[in-house]
DNA sequence: CTAAATACCTGATGGC
DNA sequence: TGCCATCAGGTATTTA
């Protein structure tokens, strides 16, 4: 489900809700996901969220003595809800919030996480070694450029490992090689210093589009209100196998690049 | 070191 | 209606 944009309409969504206030208690209903929930995520009592950030994908809550590190994986959703407490299945964990509000983590595919650390977040295994925010400065075609030599890897592949760069995943890989009239299977190592500027830029552009339209919804995304998001309306080759490309009108290709379903138009990208 | 395959899990969908 | 195969927005880990 959920790609940077997603993360980012959610945690906008849930933020009003969970800065600065205490999570009075902690339910954890499905111990296993992607890994085990820790233990000690269920001793939380009377603790007050200090900082709510994203990095990457990943939703960090901090507090005085650690941080609640969540991760939404394929098919992960946040959404606050009011008692009394309506549950639906796959509904994992349940922060208590006080004013009759809570914070459930729900998952139907289980491959998202919900982790206790009580070192700094950013030092965490699964952060210390993720690539810059596409968003940020730290991240250009240089970037790109640099760490691409030599590398026969699929230009698509290349910008979803999150070493090089965070946050970008299927959908947005697909949409901004368009954006660039880059082919998704051209070797990153081949791909010039040039293109790689454009790219970096169009990653930029087209995730705070996506953010502006509140994410993609393709099939069961939707905002800690329950709301879907709009994006997918502007996508210009996800999902759009066959039908004609908007800038030239040339058919849609598909293909499985790297285990991944992958779309372009074999006349615009090159 | 790189690149590709594998693993985790449920649910929706389509063919027969 | 049932059953089976296929696919799905992620990514750490294992294998080659």
């Amino acid at each position: 489900m959920p790609e940077l944009p997603e993360v980012e309409t959610t945690l906008r969504g849930i933020s009003p809700y969970l800065l600065n206030k205490k999570i009075k208690s902690v339910q954890v209903r499905q111990r296993q996901l992607r890994w085990p929930v820790p233990k000690a995520l269920s001793d939380i009592k009377d603790l007050k969220v200090t900082s709510l950030t994203r990095r990457g994908k990943y939703i960090v809550a901090g507090t005085k003595i650690g941080s609640i590190i969540t991760h939404l994986g394929m098919s992960g959703s946040l959404r606050i809800i009011k008692a009394p407490l309506e549950l639906r299945k796959h509904d994992h964990v349940i922060f208590e919030l006080g004013s009759n509000t809570y914070l459930v983590y729900h998952d139907p595919r289980r491959f998202g996480t919900v982790l206790w650390t009580t070192e700094a977040a950013e030092l965490h295994p699964l952060l210390r070694k993720l690539g810059p925010e596409p968003l940020s400065n730290d991240f250009n075609g240089d970037t790109l450029f640099r760490h691409s030599r030599k590398k026969k890897v699929a230009v698509k592949n290349f910008i979803m490992n999150g070493h090089i760069v965070v946050g970008v995943g299927n959908i947005y890989a697909s949409e901004a090689l368009f954006r660039s009239s880059i082919r998704p299977g051209k070797a990153a190592g081949r791909v010039t210093a040039a293109a790689y500027n454009t790219l970096s830029d169009n990653i930029k552009s087209v995730l705070s589009d996506s953010i502006k339209s509140g994410g993609t919804t393709l099939k069961d995304f939707v905002n800690s209100k329950g709301e879907p998001g709009y994006f997918q309306q502007t996508l210009n080759v996800y999902g759009r196998e066959g039908k004609p490309c908007r800038q030239c009108a040339s058919p849609i290709k598909q293909k499985t690049i790297g285990q991944r379903s992958t779309f372009y138009c074999s006349n615009c990208q090159n």
